[in-house]
DNA sequence: CGTCTAGCCTTACGCCGTAAACTTACACTG
DNA sequence: CAGTGTAAGTTTACGGCGTAAGGCTAGACG
């Protein structure tokens, strides 16, 4: 039995292995139940071993959360640019929602240093796009400060509330528990506040996405008749 | 000598001593800084003895939290409904700017458990204002969605990136440091961002404000275009 | 064959949150 | 007054965290 049969022959640790499986786990049970230990345990090694490929815990999480970056689209120049923007974001969007630990940090980084490149191109490729439309620099500052806080912290926002509601206890339906919240609620204090969660109970399947485009719509024509106005 | 004369006689603890001296460590050193023993310390104290004032940390840390969101103004309802609005975000943004640490827990909280009073409060003075002004049920849902996510998202976003300019270094100067971004920047390959950088270094102070209502004008002016078309 | 080196492991340190058991101080009751 | 109950603070201890320091081993290369 020369191969791999026994438990000597491993394979061996890379950084790409170490990512992926930090990626995963995170994934599974969010970015506070990634630790270096259990990290090293599902890749059948020691804890130490793991900064042999990273320098330390912030450096993992840094690469990890560039990764998720990376995943978004950034399309090749179209004749829309209301269309290129929005297929952006709504990438970006969908890019964050798989991975639901990541937009808190792109948002508030914990180890500070130079912007990582993924970052980088995504920022140049909007402040691009909204500059060869026409936009001036000005209006260009403020377009995009308005787009990209709007697409890291809605996200983070739709997450925050879907998150909650999903951890409250074991079941997963969202329907369900806000049902229970509206149940609890002291209806006569808060009116409007359970009528507002009712919707929440009877609103379609995709809602976020449905909700996440609404408010990216009044930016984006807000934005395209203050440029006519210009 | 009878008085207090003695370090035996030490002013007792109380839960708003103790969420007090919480706040502000958290103020000075970021939420990450907050930690039991400290806290016990700051206040003569051992670390356990803070646990007959709060159940556990995750308490505590909601306590500060719900202290913060209770500072946000509620303008009672005058005539015009984007200028009570506008006031609320705006002090809802200045509580959070005062206490950097309490948005990204106010957005994405730890602990899961019932919304807090301070919370639902303000949820539903937002709601009312809308649906009192004429919104229908369908379009004020979309719309606090947007008005609350532009809120505490654009806030949490604005302050990831002061402060990732203010810690980098010792120095908090942030044209200083935007500058020195600058110059390690590969502008040949970056000629939009290092334009937006340009105009950040040149940007009057208080920008962030205009900024955020810049935002929030986009979403208010549409809101009322979305309430006259409906 | 000897030596170098990269990758992994072991041990250890100082933090963290907090359970459990204790001491103390005081208020109330007989 | 003594006796007792209770609330507040302390001590000790446990398991988990990130990671510094150093040891071990297997293959590469002269």
């Amino acid at each position: 039995m020369p191969a791999d049969a026994d438990s000597k022959a491993r394979t061996p640790l890379t950084r790409e292995r170490v990512l992926e499986a930090a990626i995963r786990l995170a994934d599974e049970g969010g970015i506070e139940s990634l630790t270096m230990r259990k990290l090293a345990r599902e890749l059948g090694v020691e804890a130490m071993s793991l900064y042999n490929h990273v320098a330390n815990k912030g450096d993992l999480v840094d690469a990890i959360v560039d990764l998720v970056v990376g995943e978004i689209e950034l399309p090749s120049t179209g004749v829309d640019w209301v269309a290129d923007i929005k297929r952006c974001a709504v990438s970006a969007h969908e890019a964050l929602l798989r991975h639901p630990w990541a937009c808190g940090l792109v948002l508030s980084p914990g180890t500070i240093r130079a912007l990582p490149a993924p970052r980088l191109r995504y920022m140049e490729w909007l402040l691009k796009r909204l500059r060869e439309t026409g936009f001036s620099p000005e209006l260009t500052y403020h377009a995009y400060h308005a787009l990209d806080s709007h697409i890291l912290g809605f996200t983070l926002w739709q997450l925050g509330h879907s998150i909650s509601a999903i951890d409250v206890d074991g079941s997963k339906d969202l329907a369900e528990l806000v049902d229970k919240f509206l149940r609890q609620l002291p209806a006569a204090d808060y009116p409007y506040l359970a009528e507002h969660a009712q919707q929440h109970v009877t609103a379609p399947s995709g809602d976020g996405a449905r909700q996440f485009e609404f408010g990216l719509d009044l930016i984006l024509d807000g934005l395209k008749r203050a440029r006519e106005t210009a």
